[in-house]
DNA sequence: AAACTCGGTTTCATTATATGGAACCAAAAC
DNA sequence: GTTTTGGTTCCATATAATGAAACCGAGTTT
């Protein structure tokens, strides 16, 4: 991600910065954390601000990602997403297992959740999407990783830290190939607790044609309630909702 | 909307441009609409798609909005807008009226549907928020627009066209001035078929305190279920919950 | 109260970047 | 085989971004 690009790439980059704190953020502190100069940032700034991607707080001199950005997600989400076609799939399955069920892209190297659902408590649904996780630690990162063309892979995989969030979380690229392979071959994936301590899932990927991966779905628990094995006897049913899905998606759609 | 504003402003504008169009675009079809010459326009869009703000597909040479706008929306939907505060006070609402409830924010003169629902029947429910609407013809737009400090009224109605939508639809501020006052004076608005055929809506707005409206909560039906007057009635019940969220919002929230 | 910080904002000469007319290219239409 | 259409690249020029330094106002310290 650190390509040389123009003003619109460092503007796109102090936006990022904002949006990734998960609060209010000082001009100092972007300050210094980012590799402008005052001036320059503080200019990005005004710019974005004055564009409503960010929200300015003048009382308290704090910036926040602005509303614009909620108006334009939903256009992306609408076109460039697999949640409007997925709906229904995802509804049913949630329905069936009774666990939380969760639809995800990738995007930059960055699992992005397009949908979730879960039937339980019906709180929190669609509020926590457009979160983002990596895509090595994750159900369905890893599904995803398995079935990319080899290059967007390595591609996808450069641009990670291996951030170690368990003791059972990959720790190099060395240690996730073997498992990708087997992924590749069982066309299913697991997350071991490797993200989040005591949360297990499995994950299909979701596949329109041979050429392709275009997302995955999942379903994860926690290991007080169920154990990595009864999930897997979900395995079935996960892949075929994937499938199903996967038959929905034009030949045109979600290029790579 | 016409600032001048660097480069930033101009890739925005044209990433405004790919999102409004509800559908894949052609570069030539942007070219037309677009002020800026082939070769500009041309290098903002490579710009944006590197940056992941937009999606090229090759194949059918066309761009959508990217995923990167997905993510960039979570965090804004978290700090810039009122639905996580509102959630559990729409959903109570929706609840006992058992019609769609809106809930909105208005921002540089569009009313902007951060939050929906409709317990009736619950497809459909969040797909449709970040949707926009024009402010003088929504229920909600006119709630909020009632509150504004004058300034920012007419700064956000400098940027209206004032599209006749509808036979009820108001033609000009002229008309619409004298509806706001009352709207004021009464702290409660009504669409009567202003937006859609058909469609009609009480809204209340949110005012934590006296300086500041943040948004509008509505109530919104067709007028084959119900008539205005019985949606009058429910006015009491929207206040009470408009100022019940109200309470819930902290003096440091949603600057103006 | 004068001097000093500590954010944040503005200036301005310099430099890097965006610009856009024109040329170019590939594929489709004639 | 030629022309048109739609998209991409070149390159000299104009423009906008840059960032060091100065500035400003509101606290703090001396």
């Amino acid at each position: 991600m650190l390509e040389r690009n123009g003003t619109v790439g460092k503007a796109i980059e102090v936006l990022d910065q904002v949006a990734d704190r998960g609060r209010p953020v000082r001009f100092s502190e972007l300050l210094e954390e980012s590799r402008f100069p005052k001036a320059t940032l503080y200019r990005f700034l005004q710019s974005l601000v004055g564009q409503g991607m960010l929200a300015y707080d003048a009382e308290r001199q704090t910036y926040m990602p602005g509303l614009r950005l909620v108006r334009l997600a939903h256009a992306a989400w609408q076109h460039s997403s697999l949640a409007p076609i997925a709906r229904p799939h995802v509804d049913a399955l949630a329905e069936v297992v009774r666990e939380a069920v969760h639809l995800a892209q990738i995007d930059h190297g960055h699992v992005i959740f397009v949908d979730k659902r879960k039937k339980t408590n019906m709180f929190d649904t669609l509020a926590q999407t457009g979160l983002i996780a990596p895509s090595y630690c994750t159900g369905v990162g890893k599904a995803i990783l398995a079935f990319l063309p080899e290059e967007t892979r390595s591609e996808a995989l450069k641009m990670q830290a291996f951030v170690p969030y368990t003791p059972h979380t990959h720790r190099s690229p060395k240690s996730l190939w073997p498992e990708l392979d087997q992924i590749r071959d069982e066309g299913i994936a697991f997350d071991r607790e490797e993200h989040e301590q005591g949360i297990i899932s499995v994950a299909a990927p979701i596949i329109p044609d041979q050429r392709r991966v275009v997302g995955a779905i999942s379903i994860a628990t926690s290991t007080s309630r169920r154990s990595l094995d009864e999930l897997k006897t979900l395995s079935p049913t996960l892949r075929e909702t994937a499938s199903r899905i996967a038959a929905e998606v034009q030949p045109w759609q979600f290029p790579n």
